[in-house]
DNA sequence: AGACTTTTAAATGTCAGACAAATAAAATCT
DNA sequence: AGATTTTATTTGTCTGACATTTAAAAGTCT
């Protein structure tokens, strides 16, 4: 790990690189604590403020966390799920706002990873996930509800429905898909009969995965998928004509 | 985004964080020029050490990247889908490694994610796709071929599959789940037979995509899945009973 | 002796000022 | 006009110092 050629780039990048590195390769193991900042500035034979820049790249990864104290240090941190999303949301939502992603495309992706935990919730969706989606799928029916509040109801619904697949991987790879979609759906403006039909969609998957129907929930997902990008399809389109 | 209330956690974490919420919310648009290092620490009443902490937090992120001269700065980054992919790959293999997560649920999550991949690249699939994937099947019929270097052709291979939706949200969301296998993979020794077995679901698979048959590629998809899942389950039974 | 308080040492967090290196624009020279 | 040199700006790095936090060591009192 002490390799450090000081030939092309920045001296810090090369020393978070080599740290990183020596994370994932499991030299370094959970819990460790890494040499004091003085140390590895004499180790990579560079200043400290250069050694804590490198430390701070590792930080904002949550590879490391810092602690201060005569038993201080950086430690190497064990990377929780929680932590992982909302790395991977911040991710995802600016890789959808700056690459200008149709909005037919992160919905297509949305909605086969979501078809996908489907089955699987259907077999193991716990009493209170259910009760969470009733309870979504009641607040969206609420009137008064603002698009955005609307909006944050439906992701905490379809949360529910992908963490029923009990699949920590799962959930954590579809946190970013289906957070990162919020932005683009609040562009959407729903009219009363439009949340009339959602709800109605959200129901019957609500009903299907209480029954343990896969096919049913695969079916009324699918048909959601549809009014969505319609209903996406009809924004644009006044937006062309807005007389 | 000036608002910095000294009280709590680093001045480097609340700047970045002040910059990243500016960045995301849409204040800081792609390409454009922060102010200047000095600039920032007056702004932020810090010193200059401090904010390029700040700013390698961002840097890691790849939200930022830094050019030096005298036209030089930090520049708001367009994230691409390359900078996503690698991000992803880290979290997933670290977050696969660190918390001890079952082969079993891996797995699950994996094909799941594929699957859902696998209709899409049924219709749209390219030749040279299809091509990618008889070429890594032939490589994999090789004598000789470590067990490493035949895993890493099945990434490959898989890859193509992914890549066949041409849904760059998909593919950006799989490349996780696929490459953070890996190491978990390479847990597993290929016997000749084994190999053989996978080699004939990958010709399978690859037949089907090419028919742009969904039905079969699915089906062979979970073939695929049982009898990896199979292998990991007899492997980890002769490591319990060495004898 | 045991419990409490004080001191001390080690570590990160922050600051100030300086110089090096890169880079493009401005000024100068041929 | 074109090529060259100068200059200014900005990031990258270094040195040295002080502040703050924290736990262990030392000391004190009952």
């Amino acid at each position: 790990m002490k390799i450090d050629p000081q030939k092309p780039a920045d001296l810090s990048a090369q020393i978070a690189q080599a740290i990183r590195d020596a994370i994932v390769s499991g030299q370094l193991i959970v819990d460790e604590r890494l040499p004091s900042e003085a140390e590895l500035a004499e180790q990579f034979q560079v200043s400290r403020p250069t050694v804590r820049e490198a430390l701070k790249r590792l930080a904002a990864q949550s590879l490391i966390r810092t602690q201060r104290g005569a038993t201080g240090g950086a430690f190497v941190n064990r990377l929780s799920f929680e932590d992982a999303y909302s790395q991977q949301i911040t991710t995802s939502t600016l890789l959808l706002s700056m690459n200008a992603v149709r909005f037919d495309t992160a919905c297509e992706a949305r909605y086969a990873l979501e078809r996908a935990c489907a089955p699987l919730s259907a077999t193991r969706r716990t009493a209170d996930q259910l009760a969470t989606m009733r309870a979504e799928i009641f607040r969206q029916a609420q009137p008064g509800l603002t698009d955005e509040a609307f909006c944050a109801s439906d992701v905490a619904f379809h949360r529910a429905l992908v963490d029923g697949a009990d699949n920590p991987v799962l959930s954590y790879q579809l946190a970013g898909a289906v957070e990162a979609m919020q932005p683009l759906m609040n562009m959407i403006t729903f009219t009363a009969r439009s949340r009339e039909a959602i709800i109605a969609y959200h129901t019957k998957i609500a009903d299907a995965l209480e029954a343990k129907d896969a096919e049913t929930v695969d079916f009324a997902l699918v048909e959601l998928e549809t009014y969505t990008r319609q209903l996406a399809q009809d924004v644009a389109e006044r937006k062309r004509k807005p007389a």
